[in-house]
RNA sequence: GGGAGCAUAGCUCAGUUGGUUAGAGCACUUGCCUUACAAGCAAGGGGUCAUAGGUUCGAGUCCUAUUGUUCCCACCA
């Protein structure tokens, strides 16, 4: 029997607890049921676990279970995304160090502590919100395991021509001292200023005027460009301007590049400045000039400045400007500026030799891919697309940090020839360890290992492969690929998403999943993120659970639709917490009148009784399609309200029946006891996606001595007899109505509910439907006579009231 | 500058391919201890569906424009 209260702090770590012994979301490799598979992201160790994430997970967790109901093999693996930039930010954070003050080995050494113990309260915390994960397919991608599927992945891009070493422009963060993607940048606004310059003509006094913010890249300067379009300026072609300060010429040249209404419509081209200035470094084969060092100071040719850091140079730089009477005017602006979004650090763009993963010679293949994907909700796809089409810059992969998967790569010292391990010998650290050969073309034995490491998405965008088994079991992979979803928030699509279905195809010309699943982010209010930088984050997952439980939090993250943003709200909670107390009382309720009860498929049902189990049956129709879409949030809210109808409504019309068989008859008490049986049944089943610790409680108290099956998550959905009929809904749907205009009557003239009415009088157009649940009828409103009238529009007369003792 | 989402009751949101009088929950008002549940039940008030046009017998829903708002991307001369 079920306790009198319901006490989840006790019951939910019961359960987790028992989920685990029982293995009861193990995935079956040998079973035939048709498989569903998801590519759970791993949440990156950089912090705690926040509310967002639970959020997110906690939607891709439902699937789970929707599709276990319904009668899929589910392999949903969980994994965590410990190496790289990321977790390296948070052990030096951690352990107030710096990477590069101490040896490789140690911080290493550190990092691994490190992750361990978050990776272990990250763990706990998923399963303490009742995560259906199955942990033995775990992984971590700092793993051995891992490292080898990374390298693989990379070696097997290195034969195919679509990885390649290169000196080329690449982005770069001066706060963390290594290269970066393109997908790493993120768009601040910056308040600057717009400095008007005199660059003066070559053997004249006149000058031509420039316009730049950056004034500290000057000693950088390589040329100046016009529009060929240009007439007002056409002059200047072929002549040379002075650099103001440092007193060197430079030529003018055009390019249709150069746009004539912004600034003065006069650029000057610094290596590097912007995008714009590497395509015409490239395209001019114009002279490298670095004139910021990787750590952001001023180099040597910056003259005076040098050793300032970028912004002081800048404004010394004003001032000399000024004081020689080079500077015509400054206009305050602001301006979006590209920063690295670990950091925040404005980006620069430097040259060095740096791994890229061909990505834009492909544009159209990626976006073809994204096409034969489902994106729930669809215009996510536009997120994609947009991504695609605006693409700069291949997959810079080089990382000048520490920790993280090495490149298997040494280069030889005799003739420079790049030598890539052998897969025998994955996973591999070429800083301890040899290639296990000669050079190939030399012959030589001396080499130099690459000390950087990859990009820790070039890790994680191979999760399908190291969820799926390439390379290790490829009959597994070939069964498994591609996988049946990908769940993630909005933020990742360029990154995680975009990577993932480059390498997917490069490998194995495959889409990498079916569906992916994208979900909104949690807003502190409607203009704020949640972030720890802001601290309104203090709504830490852990004291949310114990405050109101799991269920309850899950509750929560299934309000709102798929991909939108919610703003956190707490009165979701209170919310939440009174339709589980709801659901508790009303299955102890149904329990009071089944316990001795045998289900008979064969029992003659009433009316009303066939009204619920066909509304019920209408429910669950829309329940299982928009679970087929994604829309989480919207199959709860059918439910939900189906269950409030089922409580208020049905139970209030049959209650007595169920009371008193003695009076009412024992078919009557039958009919009900079959249909509050299978609904109440197959109602935990669909809650249980939701709830799945009260559910569990419930059944394990009272269905499972009858059904048997170990755990509620190991049943089905079943389809009840009598699917929707939406004349019998319509029909009992005026009994309710029926119904509620007694208990109006009554409110409305301040008696109570259980007053008897001595005589009332029903007009409708559905007399003989209304007759047959008379008992019902007068059960709820305390009718002792009923009389009919046929009409247009349904209405009750009261006629008499008895006296109240 | 390009793209996407959103705009419905005081608040949070539903509203499926156009189809009677636009729904729910919260909040608010009133009443009720009813043999599951007072963490409950019942009833009630509250909306020119952002604005302006258009298509249609009929528009919250479709089309066009506008406004507001959020996000993504580009813009760093």
């Amino acid at each position: 029997m079920l306790d009198n209260k319901y006490d989840y702090k006790s019951k939910e770590k019961k359960w987790q607890e028992f989920w685990q012994e029982n293995n009861i979301y193990k995935f079956n490799e040998n079973c035939n049921k048709p498989v569903f598979s998801i590519d759970t992201p791993p949440p990156t160790v950089n912090g705690k676990i926040h509310i967002g994430h639970i959020f997110s997970y906690s939607q891709a967790e439902f699937i789970a279970r929707f599709k276990r109901m319904t009668g899929h093999n589910v392999f949903y693996p969980f994994g965590f995304d410990d190496n790289g930039l990321p977790t390296e930010l948070l052990v030096e954070k951690e352990k107030n160090i710096k990477a590069y003050s101490v040896t490789r080995e140690e911080f290493r050494k550190m990092c691994l502590e490190t992750v361990d113990k978050y990776e272990k309260e990250f763990k706990d915390l998923f399963i303490s919100m009742g995560s259906s994960a199955d942990w033995d397919l775990m992984y971590h991608t700092v793993s051995d395991s891992c490292q080898r599927t990374s390298q693989l992945s990379f070696i097997d891009l290195y034969k195919k021509n679509k990885v390649y070493y290169a000196n080329a422009p690449a982005l770069w963060c001066t706060k963390c001292h290594t290269a970066i993607a393109q997908s790493e940048l993120e768009s601040e606004e910056k308040a600057s200023t717009f400095n008007y310059l005199k660059f003066f003509i070559e053997n004249s006094d006149d000058y031509v005027q420039i316009a730049t913010t950056r004034p500290e890249l000057l000693c950088a300067c390589d040329c100046i460009f016009i529009n060929p379009k240009d007439t007002k300026n056409k002059h200047l072609l072929g002549k040379k301007v002075r650099v103001p300060l440092y007193d060197f010429y430079v030529p003018v040249l055009e390019d249709d590049k150069v746009e004539m209404d912004k600034g003065t419509g006069v650029v000057m081209c610094c290596t590097f400045g912007d995008q714009t200035d590497t395509q015409w470094f490239k395209k001019y084969n114009l002279e490298l000039k670095i004139a910021i060092d990787d750590y952001g100071y001023m180099t040597d040719i910056a003259g005076k400045y040098k050793g300032l850091k970028t912004k002081e140079a800048r404004s010394q730089i004003i001032e000399d400007l000024k004081f020689q009477n080079l500077l015509i005017r400054q206009d305050n602006i602001t301006h979006q500026v590209s920063v690295h979004e670990r950091c925040g650090t404005e980006m620069e763009i430097k040259l060095k030799k740096q791994w890229f993963i061909k990505t834009l010679e492909n544009k159209q293949i990626w976006l073809d891919l994204g096409n034969q994907i489902d994106w729930h909700p669809s215009f996510m796809k536009s997120r994609y697309v947009d991504w695609v089409q605006n693409l700069m810059m291949d997959w810079c992969i080089s990382r000048q940090k520490y920790f993280g998967v090495p490149f298997p790569v040494w280069y030889c010292k005799d003739c420079g020839e790049i030598i890539v391990a052998d897969e025998s010998i994955l996973p591999v650290n070429p800083l301890t360890t040899s290639p296990n050969h000669p050079c190939p073309k030399c012959g030589g034995t001396n080499f130099e290992p690459e000390k950087d490491i990859l990009d820790t998405w070039a890790t994680s965008s191979v999760t399908p492969q190291i969820n799926t088994r390439w390379n290790v079991s490829n009959d597994f992979y070939d069964k498994m690929m591609p996988m049946s979803l990908r769940p993630n928030a909005h933020d990742i699509i360029r990154t995680w998403d975009f990577y993932t279905i480059v390498k997917s195809h490069y490998h194995s010309k495959l889409i990498p999943w079916k569906n992916v699943m994208i979900s909104g982010f949690v807003m502190a209010s409607p203009k704020e993120k949640l972030s720890k930088r802001k601290g309104n984050a203090k709504l830490d997952p852990e004291t949310l659970i114990s405050t109101y439980s799991a269920d309850v939090i899950r509750y929560w993250a299934a309000t709102g639709s798929l991909g939108r943003d919610i703003v956190f709200n707490e009165e979701k909670f209170k919310i939440g917490s009174r339709l589980i107390n709801k659901l508790y009382n009303a299955s102890k309720f149904v329990w009071l009148f089944i316990q001795d009860y045998t289900p008979n498929k064969n029992t003659k049902l009433l009316n009303i009784d066939k009204w619920i189990i066909s509304k019920f049956s209408s429910m669950q129709e829309k329940y299982i399609k928009y679970f087929e879409n994604y829309e989480v949030g919207l199959a709860m809210s059918e439910l939900e309200s189906f269950f409030w109808n089922f409580c208020d409504n049905y139970i209030e019309l049959i209650k007595m029946r169920l009371y008193n068989p003695d009076l009412f008859g024992n078919d009557a008490k039958q009919s009900g006891q079959y249909t509050i049986f299978y609904v109440l049944l197959e109602m935990l089943k669909m809650f249980s996606i939701y709830f799945p610790h009260i559910t569990e409680e419930i059944y394990q108290n009272t269905y499972k001595k009858i059904l048997g099956t170990i755990s509620i998550h190991k049943s089905e959905f079943d389809k009840l007899p009598i699917l929707e009929d939406k004349a019998l809904i319509a029909l009992g749907d005026e009994v309710c109505d029926i119904v509620s205009r007694v208990r109006g009557y009554k409110t409305d003239n301040k008696i109570s509910l259980k007053t008897k009415l001595t005589n009332i009088v029903i007009s409708s157009q559905n007399i003989d439907f209304i007759k047959s649940c008379e008992t019902d009828i007068k059960n709820a409103t305390c009718a002792e006579k009923i009389e009919y009238k046929l009409a247009d529009s349904t209405n009750v007369e009261i006629l008499g009231i008895a006296q109240e003792d």
